[in-house]
RNA sequence: GCGCCUGUAGCUCAGAUGGACAGAGCAUCGGAUUUCUAAUCCGAUGGCCGGGGGUUCGAAUCCCUCCAGGCGCGCCA
């Protein structure tokens, strides 16, 4: 399932270079390990790498630390990346010859200061990625967020290692929910409202259905029925649907560009339409799906269905899933999964993906499940990975747009901005100047908070907590970069990219500490690639923003004691800016130079 | 009832393929600004990694079990 790319970028960075050195210079020696056995050093080790030597040891019957002992004495590092080896409980630790360490860096580096990281491990190979895929029908939810940024990562991260990424966003325009809405906007509905705020009204709409489906049980069927009717083309259905869907689009529109989101390819469910017909009728053909009275009576309205209707559905006990996948409903109806199955017919035809993901919440981990089991029996062999995410909650408990308990993200990102424009407010800038720096610092600290944690795991909705401004958060990063752009502007070189320094000049542990974090960056890239979890670059870069900053705070560059480290300095600091600003931008992050 | 996920410092989270003493941010307390923007830096306090068993030279990480929370389990998306 995973990518596997980690070989195809070897001996790209200094790292991956170090590493298979280590290998070889161990197999000499007799000692097979593997490059993932190598590891980084952290903590107070004086050392850069190590190799745990517990279970080479055990396969010769040697004692792990004399075993260490005797590799650290008889390694032969003349010529090597490495300064010296030595032995510390079982583990063979070795130091970078810093000089060379620095060098290669920066050779790194200078090869292509804005391809830092890059790899071409995905040429050639073409993958898709759903995301976002809104119901179009309601207001953008701190919920939908979670897929738009994530989505939006994981096509920046693939696209940076040379895969040819598909973004389409699968806008959910179809189905059960619209017949809700056109039931309750031709009952309650106000033309003037839907053009004034379609979003707001077509919300208060689906929260009113709700409200009287309690009370009158008829409702739910009448809304069926509205659904059959535009499903089957009734005029006034569908002149009514094609409205709620120009106005919320025309909504959905504005917030992608507020927050920088970009597809490249949007399309309603509605779009598949035509192709359902053949999804169900070859499903039947292939003996993959069967047609069966349906299980039980309608639990909605409690009217008993006819006696001659039937479902259509993809039994799937037989490869371990009990509940079987309905394409038709009883009424003749599509439901969601015979659209994506439609849907992954088109993108397969249209732009052959070797691989699709689904950034879609954990919710549907099951549905996945049985949606991909689908495909495989119907002979469609691309796979697709389910990027799950956890849901967003409110600490009051779970969100629901037809109970109106919901936050927006339009008041998300306007609080967000309002307060990155407090902080800013005393800053010796133009009013335009302060306005663009608060846009990219408020979206900045709600991407970042998402980006920066693991997927998988639930979030309780927090204003503090999606929108700090200090600490491990985007501006903290931004922040560091502004500093790095403020140096480089004062320091009047032109083009620090030609003065590429001397090596020999860092002697600072704070020097060394920025280097390293320069140089595992570009794993960190492939990691994130590797698992869908954008969150590893974050950590990486914030680990490189806080090094930089000590650094920042011990050694003066303008002012370095010689000119050639000033030189050196500076090409230290315009390594970072580059590469906080490559991983931000990664992240979908903007940068600004001043703050 | 069954299935999946989560449980690490007061709070919010990192800890890839098991590895050397479990790391950050926030909060609290104490320091740092004639020096490249203090949205900063340095230090202190704070953890039986949900409980209990097991595998291993070694477990936050793997297995079993229990507890707590979340999500899901045929005509919603």
């Amino acid at each position: 399932m995973c990518l596997s790319l980690t070989r195809m970028t070897d001996s790209s960075y200094f790292l991956s270079r170090c590493r298979e050195e280590l290998v070889s210079l161990l197999a000499a020696q007799g000692v097979n390990v593997n490059p993932g056995e190598v590891r980084d050093v952290e903590g107070d080790i004086d050392a850069d790498l190590a190799v745990p030597l517990f279970r080479a040891a055990k396969e010769r019957s040697e004692s792990p630390q004399a075993l260490a002992e005797r590799l650290a004495g008889s390694l032969r590092l003349e010529g090597t990346r490495f300064a010296s080896a030595t032995a510390l409980k079982g583990y063979l630790n070795l130091s970078f010859d810093k000089a060379r360490f620095a060098q290669e860096v920066i050779a790194d580096f200078s090869r292509g200061p804005d391809r830092y990281g890059r790899s071409d491990a995905g040429a050639g190979h073409t993958i898709l990625i759903d995301y976002s895929s809104p119901n179009i029908a309601k207001p953008f939810s701190v919920g939908h967020l979670r897929s738009t940024i994530l989505g939006q990562a994981l096509h920046n991260i693939l696209s940076f290692l040379g895969y040819r990424v598909i973004g389409d966003n699968h806008l959910g325009d179809w189905g059960t929910q619209f017949g809700k809405l056109l039931c309750a906007f031709t009952r309650w509905g106000s033309e003037d409202e839907l053009e004034r705020n379609p979003t707001t009204h077509l919300l208060s709409l689906y929260v009113r259905f709700h409200e009287e489906a309690k009370t009158s049980a008829d409702l739910e069927l009448e809304a069926r029925d509205w659904f059959r009717r535009l499903e089957t083309g009734d005029e006034k259905a569908r002149s009514l649907w094609q409205r709620f869907v120009k106005f919320s689009t025309a909504e959905f529109g504005r917030i992608y560009d507020l927050l920088g989101v970009r597809f490249d390819s949007i399309r309603g469910e509605s779009a598949y339409e035509n192709r359902l017909s053949g999804v169900i009728s070859r499903a039947l053909e292939r003996g993959v799906a069967r047609r069966e009275k349906p299980a039980a009576a309608m639990v909605t309205g409690g009217d008993e269905v006819g006696s001659d209707e039937t479902v259509v559905i993809i039994p799937l006990d037989d490869v371990g899933i009990e509940t079987p996948l309905i394409l038709q409903k009883s009424d003749g109806t599509s439901l969601y999964a015979t659209r994506e199955i439609a849907t992954a017919e088109y993108r397969i035809e249209r732009w052959r993906p070797e691989k699709m993901l689904y950034v879609v919440g954990k919710e549907q981990e099951l549905y996945f499940r049985q949606f991909s089991a689908a495909l495989a029996k119907l002979g469609i062999p691309v796979p697709c990975v389910h990027v799950t995410f956890g849901l967003v909650r409110l600490p009051e408990g779970r969100m629901s747009t037809r109970e109106g308990r919901v936050v927006f993200l339009e008041d998300v990102i306007s609080e967000a901005i309002r307060r990155a424009e407090a902080v800013v407010q005393g800053r010796d800038l133009s009013p335009e100047e302060k306005a663009r720096i608060s846009r990219i610092v408020g979206i900045g600290a709600i991407r970042y908070a998402d980006l920066s944690q693991s997927r998988i795991k639930e979030v309780v909705f927090d204003w503090n907590r999606m929108l700090a401004l200090d600490g491990d958060s985007a501006p903290y990063l931004q922040y560091a970069y502004t500093r790095t752009r403020s140096i480089l502007r004062k320091s009047e070189v032109q083009s620090p990219e030609s003065k590429i320094p001397s090596p020999s000049s860092f002697a600072l542990p704070e020097e060394f500490a920025l280097l390293k974090s320069i140089a595992r960056f570009p794993d960190a890239i492939v990691a994130a690639a590797e698992t869908y979890e954008p969150h590893r670059i974050a950590g990486r870069i914030y680990r490189l923003a806080r090094d930089f900053s000590a650094f920042y705070d011990k050694a003066p560059v303008l002012k370095a004691e010689t000119p050639a480290l000033r030189d050196a300095r500076l090409y230290l600091v315009e390594m970072t800016g580059r590469v906080l600003a490559t991983g931000l931008a990664l992240l979908g992050i903007e940068v600004t130079d001043r703050m």
